[in-house]
DNA sequence: GGGCTCATGTAAGTGGTTACATGATTAT
DNA sequence: ATAATCATGTAACCACTTACATGAGCCC
């Protein structure tokens, strides 16, 4: 009953309360998304899987006539979560940086065009880095811990690049 | 014939001269791995579309009973890998980090293991690491410009995240 | 009435890995 | 001799995305 990474996205989302699949997904989409993302494709069928093994429980709210279902994490469900976070286990660490990638087998090209280059990864970058920052102030209120401390990773990760891109175009 | 990113990995090795799928895949796994990795199940079906699409030409060297085919990028090769380079068309960026991803969710673990799944993280940059810098020496006799560049980029970003962990670990 | 958000799903496709099969050549 | 490296491939599988379909409730 090995579990996929994503399986323990949600479990650590519905670890905070009661959710629906619309709820994880949008919560993944302003936390997790950015070293870990996840799709309605992927989160409806999990949700399935996971009830069936036994690690939430879902319950119809039926409130009037829209229909929602809302999860709980299971006892199975924590113990799974919590296996999970306290594993040793090899940690799947990957990468996909077209950016870098052009910049790799950038040495053909002319200065100007290697340097439109740069420009365009700083950009998406610092697009990455705006997007982080607008959810901080939200963030820092409700959150706390660990979710707060990640989050100004990230930023602090845009932020390197960034300045690595900066120094690239002046050289 | 919208090429997948993983056919401008090869159109890009190939531009450096006469290579074989294994030596692609050698190569790959020294250099470009790192933010864009690439397996034989891609690179061998790949080289096989690319030459039917006339972007590199294969030929068979029958080095006497061991049969090889290497391939060398065509002018139609040049301005696909040339014109990948210089459009301006979005960046496909992705991060799948389970060790953030882990920490993200450590709020409910003791201080202890907490503790434990920093130092598991820093370990594995610190592996990344030891793994890139083992190939500078190599690589700075070889190769100059953006090559060596990016690999210098790779070496200080795991720094940056080792940083980081030590902090976590330290407060 | 119209548009937005809430809400649930699925089918088809993509991009990629893993594991295996095969065999020659080279180094120890 | 035998182990490592060179070399080519494929089949099965996996994780994930995209696009679509459907519909209720809420706000203007």
């Amino acid at each position: 009953m090995e579990l996929g990474k994503t399986a323990y996205v949600i479990l650590g989302m519905l670890r905070m309360g009661k959710r629906t699949g619309y709820d994880i997904k949008s919560l993944v989409d302003v936390s997790t998304r950015f070293f870990w993302a996840a799709s309605y494709g992927q989160i409806y069928p999990e949700l399935k899987r996971l009830e069936e093994a036994g690690l939430i429980a879902g319950e119809a709210e039926a409130t009037g006539g829209r229909r929602r279902r809302a999860y709980s994490l299971t006892k199975k469900g924590e113990a799974a979560l919590r296996g999970w976070l306290t594993s040793g286990g090899p940690l799947h660490i990957e990468l996909r940086h077209e950016g870098v990638l052009r910049l790799f087998f950038s040495d053909e090209l002319s200065k100007r065009e290697r340097r439109a280059l740069v420009r365009a990864v700083r950009a998406e970058h610092e697009r990455l880095r705006d997007e982080l920052a607008a959810i901080r102030p939200a963030a820092s209120d409700t959150t706390a811990g660990a979710p707060l401390e990640v989050l100004e990773f990230g930023i602090a990760y845009q932020d390197f690049v960034i300045d690595w891109c900066s120094r690239l175009e002046h050289s």
